[in-house]
DNA sequence: GACAACATACCAACCGGTCGGTATGTCAAT
DNA sequence: ATTGACATACCGACCGGTTGGTATGTTGTC
């Protein structure tokens, strides 16, 4: 059930999405939604946790985890996520972007869910960037925390534009100017 | 009405918002709606078209926009945008932006005319930075429009971490990013 | 008197959520 | 081993309210 609230939420938004349409594409009957979950919103809720589980494996699994260089780390999510901006739209656009931009000033449970799931994200990469920052320099008033979510913001306003297109083309190069503001914020000064 | 659907949509989402809350915030009758508009989808399609119109101004009117150096316009645009970060979130953000979200998948109507209206800023931003490449160059892979749909990716993400945390100062952070790298970007290579 | 600009009343479909009931355990006392 | 008391998981018909949209009436203007 949760699993068919994020594919369908991400196609076609959280108001636009019953629980008849949920339950249908989990294949179980309203009762029983209805019985491990006390509304919409808790599945909400629920969904926007499980969320954050679900991309969790995207900071363990992939090979550039294990690199020496936090900096090579670093580029080597953006490219990962770089990577994942193909097929249809509805596939890699982040299920918490879309619904807290419908929820937040209606369901502060809501609300409160996705920021969580978000802050989880910037978290987790966090350490990376403050292994660059102490190995390669930054300017003074750039924190982890912020850089970590300057790239956040960076992707989901990618999804944006990659849906008003209908198309991921737009989305990679956004992220591809994203990638290149990180190499030079870390460049030593004068190389080319 | 248009302006009702304007802030009615950015504070709760397309779906959630109904024609008769539309009506009652415009301060018109259902039957006054259906005269002039034939559903609810083709006002949204009238509202987003509205919504370029709306975000003219901003290319115009402020004081940045008579500076000569064409670097100077650009910075001074991302410092608008900065400055108008500010107040009660569904204020500043994206009413294109929050209604393709939903509908890019389920209205083609209302999809293409989020996407003409984000073509127009677009647009409006490129002759700036085409002046600005022309004179102080840039790598090679970078286009005026590609930079001009990153400035406008970076907005609309920087609405969206806003909205989880109903407070615009994560937005401006993500901002201030925005402008570095432009600066970056442009800046005669060893420049501190 | 024709026509645009509304207002009012109304409708069928749909929505989230409820409710009585059933099937299947589980566990302890007999 | 059987029984009764209770808990969990689930079903699907149903309900009150809401939704986008319509049909019909009214009013002011050229």
């Amino acid at each position: 059930m949760i699993a068919a609230a994020h594919s369908t939420v991400r196609k076609q938004g959280y108001a636009a999405t019953t629980v008849d349409q949920i339950c249908a594409a989990a294949g179980v009957t309203k009762g029983a939604f209805f019985h491990h979950f006390a509304s919409k919103e808790a599945l909400a809720v629920a969904a926007a946790e499980a969320w954050t589980e679900r991309a969790r494996p995207m900071f363990e699994k992939p090979p550039h985890t294990k690199l020496d260089d936090p900096l090579a780390r670093l580029i080597g999510h953006i490219d990962f996520r770089f990577a994942m901006l193909d097929g249809p739209v509805e596939e890699f656009t982040c299920f918490v972007g879309t619904m807290v931009q419908e929820a937040f000033a209606t369901s502060d449970a809501i609300r409160a869910a996705c920021e969580a799931s978000i802050n989880a994200y910037c978290a987790a990469l966090t350490p990376d960037i403050e292994a660059t920052m102490a190995r390669y320099g930054a300017p003074e008033d750039v924190t982890a925390l912020g850089l970590a979510q300057h790239i956040q913001a960076v992707l989901q306003g990618s999804f944006i534009l990659a849906k008003t297109t209908n198309d991921p083309a737009i989305a990679r190069e956004s992220v591809t100017h994203l990638k290149r503001y990180i190499r030079m914020l870390f460049a030593p000064p004068g190389a080319s």
